[in-house]
DNA sequence: CGTTTCGTTGATATTAATCAACGAGCGTGG
DNA sequence: CCACGCTCGTTGATTAATATCAACGAAACG
Protein backbone atom coordinates (compact mmCIF):
# COMPACT_ATOMS: atom_id res chain seq x y z
CA UNK A 1 0.00 0.00 0.00
CA UNK A 2 2.31 3.05 1.32
CA UNK A 3 4.92 0.73 0.88
CA UNK A 4 8.09 3.29 0.02
CA UNK A 5 11.90 2.47 0.84
CA UNK A 6 13.38 3.74 3.58
CA UNK A 7 14.72 7.72 3.73
CA UNK A 8 17.65 8.42 5.69
CA UNK A 9 18.51 10.66 8.10
CA UNK A 10 18.10 14.75 6.94
CA UNK A 11 21.37 16.71 8.48
CA UNK A 12 19.24 19.70 8.89
CA UNK A 13 16.69 17.88 10.87
CA UNK A 14 19.73 16.57 13.00
CA UNK A 15 21.18 20.19 13.65
CA UNK A 16 17.67 21.70 14.79
CA UNK A 17 17.71 18.75 17.07
CA UNK A 18 21.32 19.85 18.69
CA UNK A 19 19.69 22.83 19.63
CA UNK A 20 16.41 21.82 20.79
CA UNK A 21 17.23 18.54 22.88
CA UNK A 22 20.61 19.13 24.11
CA UNK A 23 21.08 17.05 27.06
CA UNK A 24 18.54 14.52 29.16
CA UNK A 25 18.47 16.97 31.76
CA UNK A 26 16.84 19.84 30.19
CA UNK A 27 14.44 17.56 27.67
CA UNK A 28 11.14 18.62 27.87
CA UNK A 29 9.88 15.07 27.15
CA UNK A 30 11.48 13.67 30.09
CA UNK A 31 8.80 13.50 32.93
CA UNK A 32 6.30 11.79 29.45
CA UNK A 33 8.78 9.05 29.25
CA UNK A 34 10.66 5.97 30.40
CA UNK A 35 13.70 8.76 31.67
CA UNK A 36 11.15 9.77 34.17
CA UNK A 37 12.66 6.56 35.95
CA UNK A 38 15.99 8.12 35.88
CA UNK A 39 17.66 10.42 38.64
CA UNK A 40 19.65 13.02 38.05
CA UNK A 41 23.02 11.07 38.19
CA UNK A 42 21.60 8.48 36.03
CA UNK A 43 20.12 11.21 33.50
CA UNK A 44 23.83 12.67 32.85
CA UNK A 45 24.84 8.89 32.38
CA UNK A 46 22.38 8.98 29.79
CA UNK A 47 23.53 11.88 28.25
CA UNK A 48 26.47 9.90 26.79
CA UNK A 49 24.64 7.22 25.35
CA UNK A 50 21.34 8.38 24.35
CA UNK A 51 21.67 9.48 20.33
CA UNK A 52 19.33 12.47 18.87
CA UNK A 53 18.37 11.71 15.39
CA UNK A 54 15.38 13.62 13.25
CA UNK A 55 13.50 12.00 10.20
CA UNK A 56 11.48 13.37 7.35
CA UNK A 57 8.26 12.11 6.79
CA UNK A 58 8.09 8.92 5.72
CA UNK A 59 11.64 7.34 7.27
CA UNK A 60 11.84 4.05 8.59
CA UNK A 61 13.00 3.25 11.90
CA UNK A 62 13.27 -0.45 11.99
CA UNK A 63 11.50 -2.55 9.80
CA UNK A 64 9.16 -6.51 10.89
CA UNK A 65 11.80 -8.76 11.53
CA UNK A 66 14.85 -6.68 11.38
CA UNK A 67 17.39 -7.06 14.26
CA UNK A 68 16.45 -5.04 17.48
CA UNK A 69 19.44 -2.47 17.94
CA UNK A 70 18.19 -0.04 19.44
CA UNK A 71 15.31 1.45 21.22
CA UNK A 72 13.57 4.92 20.89
CA UNK A 73 12.12 7.63 22.82
CA UNK A 74 9.72 9.54 20.95
CA UNK A 75 10.64 13.35 21.22
CA UNK A 76 8.49 14.81 18.37
CA UNK A 77 6.38 13.97 15.66
CA UNK A 78 4.22 11.23 15.21
CA UNK A 79 5.08 7.45 13.49
CA UNK A 80 2.99 4.71 12.17
CA UNK A 81 3.65 1.18 13.79
CA UNK A 82 2.62 -1.41 11.35
CA UNK A 83 2.46 -5.22 10.24
CA UNK A 84 2.24 -6.38 6.30
CA UNK A 85 0.74 -9.37 5.25
CA UNK A 86 2.65 -11.27 3.04
CA UNK A 87 0.00 -10.70 0.13
CA UNK A 88 0.22 -6.27 1.24
CA UNK A 89 -2.60 -6.04 3.35
CA UNK A 90 -1.89 -3.49 6.14
CA UNK A 91 -2.90 -3.23 9.87
CA UNK A 92 -1.33 -0.19 11.59
CA UNK A 93 -0.53 -1.61 15.22
CA UNK A 94 -0.52 2.09 16.81
CA UNK A 95 0.68 5.55 16.24
CA UNK A 96 3.75 6.63 18.45
CA UNK A 97 3.62 10.27 19.91
CA UNK A 98 6.01 12.32 21.93
CA UNK A 99 7.25 10.37 24.95
CA UNK A 100 6.49 7.30 24.20
CA UNK A 101 8.92 4.07 24.07
CA UNK A 102 9.43 2.26 20.73
CA UNK A 103 11.51 -1.02 20.21
CA UNK A 104 11.63 -4.58 22.38
CA UNK A 105 14.36 -3.99 24.90
CA UNK A 106 14.03 -8.35 25.86
CA UNK A 107 13.37 -9.57 22.47
CA UNK A 108 15.91 -10.15 19.55
CA UNK A 109 13.56 -9.01 16.78
CA UNK A 110 11.10 -6.11 15.68
CA UNK A 111 7.87 -7.55 15.50
CA UNK A 112 6.35 -4.28 13.46
CA UNK A 113 7.81 -1.40 11.35
CA UNK A 114 8.10 1.79 12.23
CA UNK A 115 7.30 4.71 10.05
CA UNK A 116 7.54 8.22 10.17
CA UNK A 117 4.05 10.02 9.44
CA UNK A 118 5.93 13.52 9.86
CA UNK A 119 8.47 14.81 10.82
CA UNK A 120 10.00 13.70 14.01
CA UNK A 121 12.64 13.63 16.75
CA UNK A 122 13.82 10.68 18.43
CA UNK A 123 15.94 9.48 21.28
CA UNK A 124 17.62 5.94 20.61
CA UNK A 125 20.03 4.00 23.07
CA UNK A 126 21.94 0.37 22.01
CA UNK A 127 19.66 -1.59 23.07
CA UNK A 128 23.10 -3.41 24.58
CA UNK A 129 23.57 -0.66 26.48
CA UNK A 130 19.39 -0.84 27.65
CA UNK A 131 19.61 -4.60 28.59
CA UNK A 132 22.84 -3.45 31.12
CA UNK A 133 21.18 -0.55 32.84
CA UNK A 134 17.89 -2.24 32.90
CA UNK A 135 19.50 -5.14 35.16
CA UNK A 136 21.36 -2.72 37.47
CA UNK A 137 18.77 -0.29 37.65
CA UNK A 138 15.26 -2.22 39.04
CA UNK A 139 13.35 1.18 39.27
CA UNK A 140 14.16 1.53 35.09
CA UNK A 141 12.67 -2.00 34.60
CA UNK A 142 9.94 -1.51 36.85
CA UNK A 143 9.11 1.38 34.68
CA UNK A 144 9.60 -0.33 31.97
CA UNK A 145 6.99 -2.91 32.99
CA UNK A 146 4.82 -0.33 33.70
CA UNK A 147 4.89 1.25 30.21
CA UNK A 148 4.08 -2.47 28.92
CA UNK A 149 1.03 -2.96 30.89
CA UNK A 150 -0.57 -0.07 29.39
CA UNK A 151 1.00 -1.18 26.00
CA UNK A 152 -1.18 -4.76 26.79
CA UNK A 153 -3.87 -2.52 27.90
CA UNK A 154 -4.44 -0.58 24.94
CA UNK A 155 -4.06 -3.77 22.59
CA UNK A 156 -7.00 -4.88 24.13
CA UNK A 157 -8.62 -1.99 23.47
CA UNK A 158 -7.66 -2.17 19.79
CA UNK A 159 -8.88 -5.87 19.94
CA UNK A 160 -12.01 -5.35 21.45
CA UNK A 161 -12.88 -2.65 18.98
CA UNK A 162 -11.74 -4.39 15.69
CA UNK A 163 -13.69 -7.78 17.36
CA UNK A 164 -17.23 -5.97 18.32
CA UNK A 165 -17.08 -2.75 17.00
CA UNK A 166 -18.90 -0.89 13.93
CA UNK A 167 -17.07 1.31 11.52
CA UNK A 168 -18.92 4.57 13.26
CA UNK A 169 -18.15 3.22 16.53
CA UNK A 170 -14.22 2.66 15.85
CA UNK A 171 -13.86 5.50 14.46
CA UNK A 172 -15.49 7.67 17.37
CA UNK A 173 -13.34 5.71 19.61
CA UNK A 174 -10.40 6.48 17.50
CA UNK A 175 -10.76 10.13 17.56
CA UNK A 176 -11.20 10.29 21.32
CA UNK A 177 -8.34 8.32 22.07
CA UNK A 178 -5.86 9.49 20.04
CA UNK A 179 -7.28 12.90 22.04
CA UNK A 180 -6.55 11.62 24.79
CA UNK A 181 -3.25 10.85 24.26
CA UNK A 182 -2.13 14.28 22.65
CA UNK A 183 -3.93 16.04 26.16
CA UNK A 184 -0.84 13.95 28.21
CA UNK A 185 1.57 15.60 25.52
CA UNK A 186 0.65 19.14 24.51
CA UNK A 187 -2.37 21.58 25.86
CA UNK A 188 -6.02 20.20 25.39
CA UNK A 189 -7.52 21.98 22.53
CA UNK A 190 -10.80 21.11 21.11
CA UNK A 191 -9.08 20.78 17.71
CA UNK A 192 -7.36 17.04 17.55
CA UNK A 193 -4.64 17.84 14.96
CA UNK A 194 -4.43 14.41 12.35
CA UNK A 195 -1.39 14.41 11.14
CA UNK A 196 -1.98 10.76 9.32
CA UNK A 197 -3.96 10.14 6.58
CA UNK A 198 -7.22 8.51 5.98
CA UNK A 199 -5.74 5.71 4.91
CA UNK A 200 -3.59 5.32 7.57
CA UNK A 201 -6.76 5.60 10.01
CA UNK A 202 -8.60 3.22 8.00
CA UNK A 203 -5.45 0.44 8.02
CA UNK A 204 -5.53 1.10 12.35
CA UNK A 205 -9.69 0.76 12.38
CA UNK A 206 -9.62 -2.43 9.85
CA UNK A 207 -11.77 -0.17 7.22
CA UNK A 208 -11.04 1.45 3.86
CA UNK A 209 -10.45 4.58 3.04
CA UNK A 210 -13.60 5.07 1.85
CA UNK A 211 -15.59 3.41 4.86
CA UNK A 212 -13.51 6.28 7.18
CA UNK A 213 -14.03 8.97 5.23
CA UNK A 214 -17.86 8.16 4.90
CA UNK A 215 -18.15 7.85 8.38
CA UNK A 216 -15.96 10.79 9.53
CA UNK A 217 -18.76 12.82 6.96
CA UNK A 218 -21.52 10.99 9.10
CA UNK A 219 -20.29 12.34 12.30
CA UNK A 220 -19.68 15.76 10.57
CA UNK A 221 -23.33 15.89 9.47
CA UNK A 222 -24.81 14.76 12.95
CA UNK A 223 -23.04 17.78 14.33
CA UNK A 224 -20.77 15.53 16.61
CA UNK A 225 -17.42 16.73 15.04
CA UNK A 226 -16.17 19.68 12.39
CA UNK A 227 -13.83 18.71 9.93
CA UNK A 228 -10.93 21.21 9.94
CA UNK A 229 -7.43 21.02 8.08
CA UNK A 230 -5.11 18.74 8.87
CA UNK A 231 -7.60 17.72 11.83
CA UNK A 232 -11.13 17.44 13.07
CA UNK A 233 -12.88 19.54 15.82
CA UNK A 234 -15.17 17.77 18.37
CA UNK A 235 -18.34 19.26 18.78
CA UNK A 236 -20.36 16.86 21.52
CA UNK A 237 -18.24 15.22 23.62
CA UNK A 238 -20.81 13.55 25.36
CA UNK A 239 -22.31 11.69 22.55
CA UNK A 240 -19.21 10.83 20.74
CA UNK A 241 -18.09 9.18 24.06
CA UNK A 242 -21.58 6.87 24.11
CA UNK A 243 -20.88 6.22 20.54
CA UNK A 244 -17.31 5.07 20.66
CA UNK A 245 -17.96 2.94 23.84
CA UNK A 246 -20.58 0.69 21.82
CA UNK B 1 -24.12 -14.23 25.68
CA UNK B 2 -22.73 -16.78 28.16
CA UNK B 3 -23.10 -13.67 31.72
CA UNK B 4 -23.53 -16.54 34.23
CA UNK B 5 -23.00 -15.68 37.56
CA UNK B 6 -19.91 -17.38 39.44
CA UNK B 7 -20.07 -20.41 41.13
CA UNK B 8 -17.85 -20.87 44.25
CA UNK B 9 -14.70 -23.24 44.97
CA UNK B 10 -15.93 -26.72 44.73
CA UNK B 11 -14.58 -28.37 47.57
CA UNK B 12 -13.87 -32.25 45.86
CA UNK B 13 -11.55 -30.56 42.78
CA UNK B 14 -9.79 -28.19 45.93
CA UNK B 15 -8.87 -31.77 47.44
CA UNK B 16 -7.82 -33.29 44.36
CA UNK B 17 -5.43 -30.02 43.90
CA UNK B 18 -3.77 -30.80 47.08
CA UNK B 19 -2.97 -34.27 46.36
CA UNK B 20 -1.91 -32.97 42.90
CA UNK B 21 0.27 -29.95 43.73
CA UNK B 22 1.47 -30.01 47.06
CA UNK B 23 4.17 -27.65 46.87
CA UNK B 24 6.05 -26.05 44.31
CA UNK B 25 9.09 -27.65 44.22
CA UNK B 26 7.35 -30.18 42.32
CA UNK B 27 4.78 -28.73 40.62
CA UNK B 28 4.94 -29.76 37.26
CA UNK B 29 3.98 -26.65 35.76
CA UNK B 30 6.47 -24.85 37.26
CA UNK B 31 8.80 -24.58 34.26
CA UNK B 32 6.46 -23.30 32.17
CA UNK B 33 5.52 -20.64 34.62
CA UNK B 34 6.40 -17.47 35.91
CA UNK B 35 8.05 -19.54 38.51
CA UNK B 36 10.53 -20.59 36.39
CA UNK B 37 12.66 -17.20 37.16
CA UNK B 38 12.12 -18.71 41.14
CA UNK B 39 15.39 -20.27 42.85
CA UNK B 40 14.72 -23.43 45.11
CA UNK B 41 14.89 -21.26 48.06
CA UNK B 42 12.20 -19.01 46.41
CA UNK B 43 10.21 -21.80 45.54
CA UNK B 44 9.71 -22.46 49.73
CA UNK B 45 8.79 -19.36 50.24
CA UNK B 46 6.41 -19.16 47.55
CA UNK B 47 4.70 -22.10 49.36
CA UNK B 48 3.97 -20.17 51.88
CA UNK B 49 2.24 -17.50 50.08
CA UNK B 50 0.61 -19.67 47.47
CA UNK B 51 -2.49 -20.48 47.31
CA UNK B 52 -3.99 -23.45 45.00
CA UNK B 53 -7.82 -23.30 43.93
CA UNK B 54 -9.91 -25.79 41.70
CA UNK B 55 -13.12 -24.12 40.08
CA UNK B 56 -15.52 -25.74 37.98
CA UNK B 57 -16.19 -24.88 34.36
CA UNK B 58 -17.70 -21.15 34.53
CA UNK B 59 -16.46 -20.06 37.44
CA UNK B 60 -15.46 -16.29 37.84
CA UNK B 61 -11.91 -16.00 38.19
CA UNK B 62 -12.11 -12.02 38.51
CA UNK B 63 -14.02 -9.73 36.79
CA UNK B 64 -13.59 -6.70 34.78
CA UNK B 65 -13.10 -3.36 36.69
CA UNK B 66 -12.80 -5.30 39.78
CA UNK B 67 -9.92 -4.70 41.85
CA UNK B 68 -6.63 -7.00 41.48
CA UNK B 69 -6.13 -8.69 45.29
CA UNK B 70 -4.58 -12.12 44.01
CA UNK B 71 -2.59 -12.68 40.23
CA UNK B 72 -2.79 -16.19 39.22
CA UNK B 73 -0.68 -18.90 37.55
CA UNK B 74 -2.98 -21.97 35.55
CA UNK B 75 -1.88 -25.39 36.27
CA UNK B 76 -4.87 -26.80 34.89
CA UNK B 77 -7.71 -26.46 32.00
CA UNK B 78 -8.81 -23.61 30.03
CA UNK B 79 -9.83 -19.94 31.20
CA UNK B 80 -11.43 -17.02 28.86
CA UNK B 81 -10.59 -13.48 29.22
CA UNK B 82 -13.38 -11.20 27.68
CA UNK B 83 -14.79 -7.49 28.08
CA UNK B 84 -17.95 -6.83 27.18
CA UNK B 85 -19.40 -3.84 25.77
CA UNK B 86 -22.21 -2.20 27.18
CA UNK B 87 -24.93 -3.94 25.13
CA UNK B 88 -23.49 -7.51 25.90
CA UNK B 89 -21.41 -7.70 22.88
CA UNK B 90 -18.60 -9.81 24.34
CA UNK B 91 -14.92 -9.78 23.37
CA UNK B 92 -12.71 -12.69 23.98
CA UNK B 93 -9.59 -11.17 24.44
CA UNK B 94 -7.59 -14.58 24.83
CA UNK B 95 -7.72 -18.07 26.31
CA UNK B 96 -5.49 -18.78 29.37
CA UNK B 97 -4.31 -22.58 29.75
CA UNK B 98 -1.49 -24.34 31.79
CA UNK B 99 1.58 -22.10 32.27
CA UNK B 100 -0.09 -18.98 31.78
CA UNK B 101 -0.10 -15.75 34.46
CA UNK B 102 -3.06 -14.12 35.03
CA UNK B 103 -4.19 -10.86 36.49
CA UNK B 104 -2.21 -7.73 36.82
CA UNK B 105 0.90 -6.98 38.97
CA UNK B 106 1.24 -3.45 38.38
CA UNK B 107 -2.14 -1.94 38.10
CA UNK B 108 -5.09 -1.56 40.38
CA UNK B 109 -8.16 -2.99 38.68
CA UNK B 110 -8.64 -6.21 36.70
CA UNK B 111 -9.37 -5.16 32.85
CA UNK B 112 -11.29 -8.10 31.64
CA UNK B 113 -12.93 -11.17 33.07
CA UNK B 114 -11.51 -14.38 33.44
CA UNK B 115 -13.73 -17.29 33.57
CA UNK B 116 -13.31 -20.85 33.44
CA UNK B 117 -14.12 -22.74 30.42
CA UNK B 118 -14.15 -26.49 31.98
CA UNK B 119 -12.54 -28.11 35.18
CA UNK B 120 -9.48 -25.59 36.33
CA UNK B 121 -6.89 -25.28 38.71
CA UNK B 122 -4.89 -22.61 39.46
CA UNK B 123 -2.51 -20.98 42.04
CA UNK B 124 -2.91 -17.63 43.22
CA UNK B 125 -1.15 -15.26 45.29
CA UNK B 126 -1.67 -11.82 46.91
CA UNK B 127 -1.04 -9.06 44.40
CA UNK B 128 0.44 -6.89 47.26
CA UNK B 129 2.78 -10.44 48.23
CA UNK B 130 3.98 -10.45 44.60
CA UNK B 131 4.29 -6.71 44.75
CA UNK B 132 7.32 -7.06 47.53
CA UNK B 133 8.54 -9.81 45.83
CA UNK B 134 8.87 -8.21 42.31
CA UNK B 135 10.96 -5.29 44.63
CA UNK B 136 13.26 -7.82 45.85
CA UNK B 137 14.11 -9.95 42.97
CA UNK B 138 14.84 -8.45 40.04
CA UNK B 139 14.84 -11.26 38.10
CA UNK B 140 11.46 -12.16 38.81
CA UNK B 141 10.59 -9.03 37.51
CA UNK B 142 12.59 -9.25 34.44
CA UNK B 143 10.62 -12.99 33.90
CA UNK B 144 7.64 -11.40 34.26
CA UNK B 145 8.35 -8.36 32.08
CA UNK B 146 9.38 -11.17 29.37
CA UNK B 147 5.83 -12.58 29.55
CA UNK B 148 4.43 -9.00 29.27
CA UNK B 149 6.75 -9.00 25.79
CA UNK B 150 5.17 -12.39 24.40
CA UNK B 151 1.85 -11.25 25.52
CA UNK B 152 1.97 -7.71 23.19
CA UNK B 153 3.58 -9.84 20.60
CA UNK B 154 0.71 -12.26 20.68
CA UNK B 155 -1.73 -8.83 21.23
CA UNK B 156 -0.41 -7.61 17.89
CA UNK B 157 -1.07 -10.83 16.24
CA UNK B 158 -4.64 -10.76 16.93
CA UNK B 159 -4.89 -6.88 16.18
CA UNK B 160 -3.88 -7.88 12.70
CA UNK B 161 -6.04 -11.02 12.89
CA UNK B 162 -9.27 -8.97 13.30
CA UNK B 163 -8.56 -6.13 11.27
CA UNK B 164 -6.86 -7.69 8.19
CA UNK B 165 -7.82 -11.34 7.83
CA UNK B 166 -11.01 -12.99 6.24
CA UNK B 167 -13.81 -15.67 8.02
CA UNK B 168 -11.09 -18.53 6.54
CA UNK B 169 -7.84 -16.43 7.86
CA UNK B 170 -9.30 -16.27 11.12
CA UNK B 171 -10.04 -19.60 12.10
CA UNK B 172 -7.13 -21.40 10.19
CA UNK B 173 -5.06 -19.08 12.28
CA UNK B 174 -6.72 -19.80 15.82
CA UNK B 175 -6.41 -23.45 15.11
CA UNK B 176 -2.93 -23.48 14.73
CA UNK B 177 -1.97 -20.71 17.63
CA UNK B 178 -3.99 -22.84 19.96
CA UNK B 179 -1.86 -26.00 18.77
CA UNK B 180 0.96 -24.44 19.38
CA UNK B 181 -0.20 -23.02 22.40
CA UNK B 182 -1.02 -26.46 23.85
CA UNK B 183 2.18 -28.18 22.27
CA UNK B 184 4.02 -26.48 24.94
CA UNK B 185 2.26 -28.06 27.09
CA UNK B 186 1.35 -31.35 26.28
CA UNK B 187 2.45 -33.99 24.03
CA UNK B 188 1.93 -32.45 20.88
CA UNK B 189 -0.64 -34.61 19.11
CA UNK B 190 -2.07 -34.34 16.14
CA UNK B 191 -5.47 -33.79 17.22
CA UNK B 192 -6.45 -30.40 18.83
CA UNK B 193 -8.72 -30.18 21.84
CA UNK B 194 -10.87 -27.22 21.66
CA UNK B 195 -12.78 -26.94 25.25
CA UNK B 196 -14.39 -24.23 24.23
CA UNK B 197 -17.83 -23.44 22.53
CA UNK B 198 -18.30 -22.27 18.98
CA UNK B 199 -19.78 -19.47 20.72
CA UNK B 200 -16.11 -18.62 22.61
CA UNK B 201 -14.14 -19.06 19.15
CA UNK B 202 -16.52 -16.46 17.43
CA UNK B 203 -16.39 -13.90 20.51
CA UNK B 204 -12.54 -14.43 20.27
CA UNK B 205 -11.98 -13.87 16.51
CA UNK B 206 -15.07 -11.12 15.67
CA UNK B 207 -17.55 -13.52 14.49
CA UNK B 208 -21.09 -15.27 14.80
CA UNK B 209 -20.88 -18.59 16.03
CA UNK B 210 -22.52 -19.38 12.47
CA UNK B 211 -19.50 -18.17 10.58
CA UNK B 212 -17.25 -20.31 12.60
CA UNK B 213 -19.42 -23.19 12.10
CA UNK B 214 -19.64 -22.72 8.59
CA UNK B 215 -16.11 -22.17 7.82
CA UNK B 216 -15.17 -25.05 10.42
CA UNK B 217 -17.04 -27.33 7.42
CA UNK B 218 -15.56 -25.66 4.53
CA UNK B 219 -12.54 -26.19 6.15
CA UNK B 220 -13.03 -29.89 6.73
CA UNK B 221 -14.48 -30.28 3.27
CA UNK B 222 -11.78 -28.97 1.84
CA UNK B 223 -9.81 -31.51 3.34
CA UNK B 224 -7.42 -29.26 5.79
CA UNK B 225 -8.96 -30.89 8.82
CA UNK B 226 -10.80 -33.34 10.21
CA UNK B 227 -14.18 -32.09 12.74
CA UNK B 228 -13.42 -34.57 15.95
CA UNK B 229 -15.51 -34.99 19.09
CA UNK B 230 -14.38 -31.87 21.07
CA UNK B 231 -11.64 -30.97 18.59
CA UNK B 232 -10.06 -31.21 15.30
CA UNK B 233 -7.49 -32.74 13.48
CA UNK B 234 -5.39 -31.51 11.39
CA UNK B 235 -4.92 -32.66 7.80
CA UNK B 236 -2.57 -30.81 6.18
CA UNK B 237 -0.24 -28.17 8.14
CA UNK B 238 1.43 -26.47 5.31
CA UNK B 239 -1.95 -25.33 3.52
CA UNK B 240 -3.59 -24.00 7.03
CA UNK B 241 -0.37 -22.53 7.74
CA UNK B 242 -0.23 -20.87 4.16
CA UNK B 243 -4.05 -19.92 4.53
CA UNK B 244 -3.55 -18.05 7.74
CA UNK B 245 -0.82 -16.05 7.60
CA UNK B 246 -2.82 -14.26 4.75
C1' DC C 1 1.14 25.07 -14.83
C1' DG C 2 0.69 20.42 -15.47
C1' DT C 3 0.78 16.27 -12.65
C1' DT C 4 0.18 13.55 -8.84
C1' DT C 5 -1.76 12.51 -4.44
C1' DC C 6 -5.52 12.67 -1.29
C1' DG C 7 -10.09 12.84 0.20
C1' DT C 8 -14.89 12.61 -0.97
C1' DT C 9 -18.97 10.70 -2.88
C1' DG C 10 -21.79 7.46 -5.75
C1' DA C 11 -22.98 2.76 -7.64
C1' DT C 12 -22.44 -1.99 -7.15
C1' DA C 13 -20.55 -6.33 -5.27
C1' DT C 14 -19.28 -9.29 -1.58
C1' DT C 15 -18.71 -10.95 2.92
C1' DA C 16 -20.43 -11.96 7.02
C1' DA C 17 -24.56 -11.06 10.05
C1' DT C 18 -29.13 -12.08 10.97
C1' DC C 19 -33.20 -14.82 11.03
C1' DA C 20 -34.84 -19.40 11.03
C1' DA C 21 -35.22 -24.37 11.28
C1' DC C 22 -33.54 -28.68 12.70
C1' DG C 23 -31.02 -32.67 14.75
C1' DA C 24 -27.84 -34.58 18.19
C1' DG C 25 -26.40 -35.01 22.74
C1' DC C 26 -27.23 -34.39 27.76
C1' DG C 27 -29.19 -33.96 32.07
C1' DT C 28 -33.30 -34.33 34.80
C1' DG C 29 -37.26 -36.04 36.50
C1' DG C 30 -41.24 -38.90 35.91
C1' DC D 1 -35.26 -46.46 31.75
C1' DC D 2 -37.41 -43.45 28.91
C1' DA D 3 -39.23 -38.92 27.78
C1' DC D 4 -38.90 -34.23 27.92
C1' DG D 5 -36.66 -30.02 27.66
C1' DC D 6 -32.16 -27.60 26.95
C1' DT D 7 -28.13 -26.38 24.96
C1' DC D 8 -25.16 -26.68 21.17
C1' DG D 9 -23.75 -26.99 16.56
C1' DT D 10 -25.02 -27.11 11.76
C1' DT D 11 -27.11 -25.55 7.61
C1' DG D 12 -30.21 -22.64 4.63
C1' DA D 13 -32.37 -18.13 3.17
C1' DT D 14 -32.19 -13.38 3.42
C1' DT D 15 -30.38 -8.88 4.88
C1' DA D 16 -27.14 -5.48 6.16
C1' DA D 17 -22.67 -3.59 6.52
C1' DT D 18 -18.67 -2.68 4.45
C1' DA D 19 -15.58 -3.46 0.44
C1' DT D 20 -14.77 -2.61 -4.22
C1' DC D 21 -14.97 -0.06 -8.45
C1' DA D 22 -15.27 4.39 -10.36
C1' DA D 23 -15.33 9.33 -10.98
C1' DC D 24 -14.13 13.80 -9.58
C1' DG D 25 -12.37 18.07 -7.25
C1' DA D 26 -8.93 20.25 -4.43
C1' DA D 27 -4.64 20.68 -2.59
C1' DA D 28 0.36 19.81 -2.89
C1' DC D 29 4.45 19.45 -5.71
C1' DG D 30 7.76 19.65 -8.98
Amino acid sequence: MTGKPLQDISPSTEKVNESHVPNCSTCTTRHLSICDALGPKELVTFDHVVQHRGFAAKAVLFEQGQKADFVFSVSEGTIRLFRLLPDGRRQIIGFAIKGDFLGTALAEKHEYTAESVDHIRVCRIPRSTFLQMLDEKPHLMKKLHEIAGREIHDSQDQIVLLGRKNAEERVAAFLLSFRERLARVLTRSVTIPLPMSRQDIADYLGLTIETVSRTISKLARDKLIVVVPDGIRILDVNRLVELAEG
